[in-house]
RNA sequence: GGUGACGUGGCCGAGUGGCUUAAGGCGCACGCUUGGAAAGCGUGUGUACGUUUAUAGCGUACCGAGGGUUCGAAUCCCUCCGUCACCGCCA
């Protein structure tokens, strides 16, 4: 959500940066929604004003025992007022608001201009590839015959898989891992959040109004959260935090669900895009001052975790063409896939400076200062469970037995397991 | 799920239609007092928006949320949400 103050105070800014994100000139036709708007606020104001006092006036002839007829009777006349000019600033603040919240987030200037994410900037490149080559994890998942997509579709459907025995500990193993390596050495507090959301809690993290076909409802009016950033971000949602508490990092590990609308065809093949995976996510709520260092410090969390597991990746920024709704910068980690070939992503840490924390209220106090700021929230996935086993599958792979070598760092999680065969 | 009670400021708590500008207390901040502290005394103490050169002033709204009744609502009515207690069911 956009400051229309800031809009007011710098249209031509404002203008420029949405235009990064494709869109058109906006201010002019905001800015005059928006003075409309407070000219009707304004009158509305003086006349409830005129109301209270006539009221009270009321009152006092009442006690006195006079005939208040005359001054009841202005009193309607105001009133009747009073409710027309509230419908219609009724009107335009929704219709302010809808557009408001409709538009993406300002970009970061240091967020290089591009149309997609071929034209991602690589920063660096971590680990050495030494699996060039493998079957994909489909193959070695199923010939181990701890993976089975078939079942999975006769009970679910299509995107659903099912992972048997020491795979599916080996799934496990990794969100644990992943969510020591955060509490215990990242100074991440853990969290068990609700998985079923309200809409209000998507509209803080901006998944609602826009991308409500990316969601899956329940039919109760929850929804089932994509990420748990939607929770996990939501905690501090209506509320005025004290600033010498900050920051708060909180992770979780939790199922995610997410539709995959618009992506038929898309990954079809395995364990890449699933209407429901594991991932353990990291949030960190701050002030202003620190989100950027902190947007640093939660890249090189997630960065950790790969390199404990020996993962070689890659770490890029987003082009503007492919950073998200509501950051003003992203970094992916993309590891590498030997089965694919490819560097896919695993985690996408994202600063959202004050985009969300607006949209939710969620703001902070200083000791001794009057003013309450909102906050600067951040997310990043620390990483994603089922593309990292994917990433363990292909680069562990033993072309001698078919089997699956387990990493160093997972070997206390494998309960003395050191190789799926 | 059933029945009942309840939801007021940072916290406790009064308030059942107009002297409420939300009493009183606690906490907190500042000041007075003191050699220093405590006690005592005094003053202040929320959020959002509008207006404005303004961290002044003025105004509006906010007593769980949203509607309604009324000239006037914390107070009356309706719906929803949440909390607590007991009962039922249950991982």
């Amino acid at each position: 959500m956009h400051d229309l103050r800031f809009i007011r105070e710098n249209p031509e800014a404002f203008d420029k940066a949405m235009a990064r994100r494709g869109l058109p000139v906006l201010s002019t036709e905001l800015l005059a929604l928006d003075e409309s708007r407070r000219a009707l606020q304004t009158e509305i104001q003086s006349l409830q004003q005129k109301r209270n006092e006539a009221s009270k006036e009321i009152g006092s002839l009442k006690s006195q025992g006079k005939d208040a007829r005359a001054v009841m009777d202005n009193v309607s006349k105001i009133k009747y007022e009073i409710g027309l000019l509230e419908e219609e600033e009724d009107e335009l603040a929704q219709t302010l608001h809808m557009r408001l919240s409709s538009l993406p987030n300002i970009m970061s200037d240091d967020v290089p201009d591009g149309a997609d994410e071929e034209e991602n900037i690589e920063i660096r490149v971590v680990g050495e590839i030494k699996v060039k080559e493998s079957p994909d994890h489909v193959e070695i998942g199923e010939k181990l015959g701890l993976l089975d997509f078939e079942t999975a579709a006769k009970i679910s459907g299509s995107r659903f898989v099912i992972l048997k025995g020491a795979l599916a500990r080996l799934e496990r193993a990794l969100g644990l891992f992943f969510l020591d390596v955060h509490t215990q050495d990242h100074g991440y507090t853990e969290i068990s959040p609700p998985l079923l959301v309200k809409d209000n809690a998507l509209y803080g993290t901006n998944q609602l109004p826009k991308f409500a076909e990316d969601l899956f409802e329940a039919t109760s009016g929850h929804w089932l959260i994509p990420t748990a950033e939607v929770p996990l971000t939501n905690m501090v949602a209506n509320s005025i935090q004290d600033a010498k508490d900050l920051p708060y990092r909180y992770t979780a590990f939790t199922p995610c669900f997410r539709s995959e609308a618009g992506s038929a065809g898309r990954d079809t093949r395995g364990m890449i895009r699933m209407h429901q995976f594991y991932k353990v996510e990291m949030v960190s709520i701050v002030t202003p001052d620190q989100s950027d260092a902190e947007h640093k410090r939660m890249l090189e969390c997630a960065e950790t975790v790969l390199k404990k597991l020996e993962l070689p990746f890659r770490t890029v920024v987003l082009c503007s063409g492919d950073t998200g709704f509501g950051a003003n910068k992203t970094y992916d980690l993309e590891v590498w896939l030997p089965g694919q070939q490819k560097y896919r992503e695993v985690s996408s840490c994202s600063n959202c400076g004050d985009f969300q924390a607006r949209r939710m209220k969620a703001r902070f106090k200083r000791t001794g200062e009057k003013d309450t700021h909102f906050l600067h929230t951040l997310n990043g996935s620390g990483v994603a469970v089922g593309r990292a086993l994917v990433a363990v599958m292909e680069n562990y792979y033993d072309p001698q037995d078919g089997g699956i070598v387990i990493p160093d760092v997972l070997k206390p999680y494998m309960g003395g397991v050191e190789k799926i065969l």
